[in-house]
RNA sequence: GGCGCUAUCGAAUAAGGGUUUAGUUCGCGGCCCUCUCAAGGCUGAAAUCCGGGUUCGAAUCCCGGUAGCGCUACCA
């Protein structure tokens, strides 16, 4: 019988989350969403010390924004599920107080004899690692080195009973069995195998915070969670044959979840994982949203620069993947529709800034005139009240294909509002020299008369009058584009004065005649 | 050091043994359009890591090397 098909992302509130960990969302988003399955999310906050306080809500928002509702572990109002209900029947969905659940399966593994109770204490396992680093060699908690140090396969039953009992100083080590070929299978890597004799004892249950590690509670509440498929960062791959093991171990090989794990997304230029630092360095955002953690230390985010969340998911879903067609945009729907673990990228993928730029330009240039016109009113504010929908609309449309992010329109259409107070200095040496001083009255005399005042009529007269006369084209365009814009570059000269309508026009004209007499 | 993963233009990727003169997108250069800036159209430069093997034929399969990355915690 099929399962049906249940993905998580568990994320660790360790910290804003990194645009790859978005990326990994929204892979098991996608895949759990194509067989109409559902996407859990659970928060793994096994390590007491690195917890961060917001850290979670972060994670929460981030993934709303991209518009990855998970269908189990979050509330509608964007909280972790801490009581069950036929909704979210495995709550809490939060590791922490899911400890009591996890400590009977680390004791089971313990009794059936997959695991052991050790007693070393960090400094003494510090010192022999020391120790071993010294001689050039690594010291390894495993079938070679177990039987010689302080633990339940080596002190006597009754000292062992003795340890335990003080409920303290000890901790729950996987007993990795001697000489095994771990064959393992990874959706999108194949068949891999490993020798069991490299890996070593992991702590199962740590003596420090009472908490199980990442790899119990991992395996335990991805079994209890009826989780099908794992979809995870490659830096899992290496404790792959644990799991293996582990579920092994449990005896729940026949609903062992399949494991797909994602390359790692790495910096634009030279070597190495993409951190927070490239993005600082390189001018583009690392995280989704804006954080700013505990010393005030401030990330920019894909959000707060102007980024569409569709556009974002689309450059996302592509590092790393492709449709096997040559169409580049797609929604969130699309995205569904199409995605496949078997296209997904083995190799590590090199973050394009300039990529992403392109990504989101393409969405500003298909977004419907009316949200861009609503949103602008939304971020402007009073400056732009007292301007009509269809001239604010008209404004956006002439310059949506000169920017790449909405952000970038309060300071592209200022002129469109107001008349410049200022002309570019070397626009002006270039221009207003030679007859132009002379011609430009003419033009404005011109400009009164034209009717209608439409782009065409006004393209076409302009252009007659201007060769009529063997004026010099550049110079006249150009010197009028600086009486409307107070700049050399901008929209076509008689699309903004149609736009603008013809008493700003003169208006304009004149306030430049006498500005440069 | 050990273990594992990975390897196509600058970047993302396509080509799943012959359809390949290795395609597309971003970026870069040129031309066209043109009143400037964009956008658009056309176009150019630009890659199968190296060495063996299998095969009539290898970017593609196998082996070795090299390089990069990851892991090697009572972190996840």
């Amino acid at each position: 019988m099929e399962r049906r098909r249940r993905v998580r992302f568990a994320p660790s509130p360790t910290g804003p989350l990194h645009m790859g960990g978005v990326r990994t969302a929204l892979y098991n988003y996608l895949y759990a969403k194509q067989a109409d399955g559902d996407f859990i999310l659970r928060i793994e906050d096994t390590d007491s010390q690195r917890f961060v306080p917001g850290a979670e809500a972060y994670i929460i928002e981030a993934l709303r924004w991209c518009g990855i509702y998970p269908d189990e572990g979050v509330d509608e109002a964007g909280n972790v599920v801490e009581v069950a209900s036929p909704k979210h029947p495995h709550a809490p969905y939060r590791q922490s107080q899911r400890r009591g659940i996890y400590r009977k399966y680390a004791e089971e593994l313990v009794s059936r004899g997959y695991a052991y109770y050790a007693f070393d204490t960090a400094e003494e396992l510090t010192a022999l690692r020391s120790a071993a680093e010294a001689e050039k060699k690594t010291f390894t908690y495993n079938w070679e080195t177990r039987g010689s140090l302080c633990n339940s396969l080596t002190l006597p039953a009754d000292e062992v009973a003795r340890r335990v009992a003080e409920e303290t100083g000890w901790t729950i080590r996987f007993k990795i069995p001697e000489n095994r070929i771990v064959k393992m299978d990874d959706l999108i890597r194949g068949h891999i195998e490993v020798n069991s004799n490299t890996l070593d004892d992991k702590v199962l249950w740590k003596r420090v915070d009472e908490l199980p590690t990442y790899h119990l509670a991992n395996i335990v509440d991805d079994h209890l969670m009826e989780i099908t498929e794992v979809i995870r960062g490659e830096e899992w791959l290496p404790s792959l044959p644990l799991h293996y093991l582990l579920y092994e171990a449990f005896g729940w090989q026949d609903t062992q979840p399949r494991f797909a794990h994602l390359s790692l997304l790495l910096k634009p230029d030279g070597k190495g994982k993409l951190s927070k630092r490239d993005g600082d360095r390189l001018g583009f955002p690392v995280f989704p949203l804006r954080w700013v953690n505990a010393e005030g230390e401030v990330s920019r985010g894909y959000r707060e620069d102007g980024y569409y969340p569709e556009a974002f998911v689309n450059m996302l879903a592509f590092l790393g993947w492709n449709p096997g067609t040559e169409q580049e945009i797609f929604s969130l729907d699309e995205l569904v529709k199409v995605f496949s673990l078997e296209r997904v990228i083995k190799s590590g993928a090199r973050f394009n800034p300039d990529k992403a730029k392109w990504f989101n330009q393409e969405y500003l240039r298909m977004r419907p005139i009316g949200k861009l016109v609503a949103e602008f009113r939304a971020a402007e504010g009073d400056r732009v009240a007292g301007f009509s929908d269809e001239y604010i609309g008209g404004v956006l449309e002439l310059m949506r294909e000169r920017v790449h992010f909405p952000t970038e329109f309060h300071d592209a259409t200022l002129f469109f509002f107001e008349a410049p107070s200022t002309y570019d200095e070397a626009a002006v040496a270039k221009f207003w020299k030679d007859d132009i001083p002379a011609i430009m009255p003419q033009v404005r005399a011109f400009i009164a008369g034209l009717e209608p005042f439409t782009k065409e009529h006004v393209g076409e007269s302009l252009e007659g009058l201007i060769r009529e006369n063997g004026w010099p084209m550049g110079k006249v365009m150009n010197t009028l584009r600086l009486f409307l814009v107070g700049k050399s570059v901008g929209p076509g000269v008689a699309e903004m004065m149609a736009l603008m309508g013809r008493d700003e026009v003169l208006s304009r004209i004149d306030k430049g005649i006498a500005s440069l007499k």
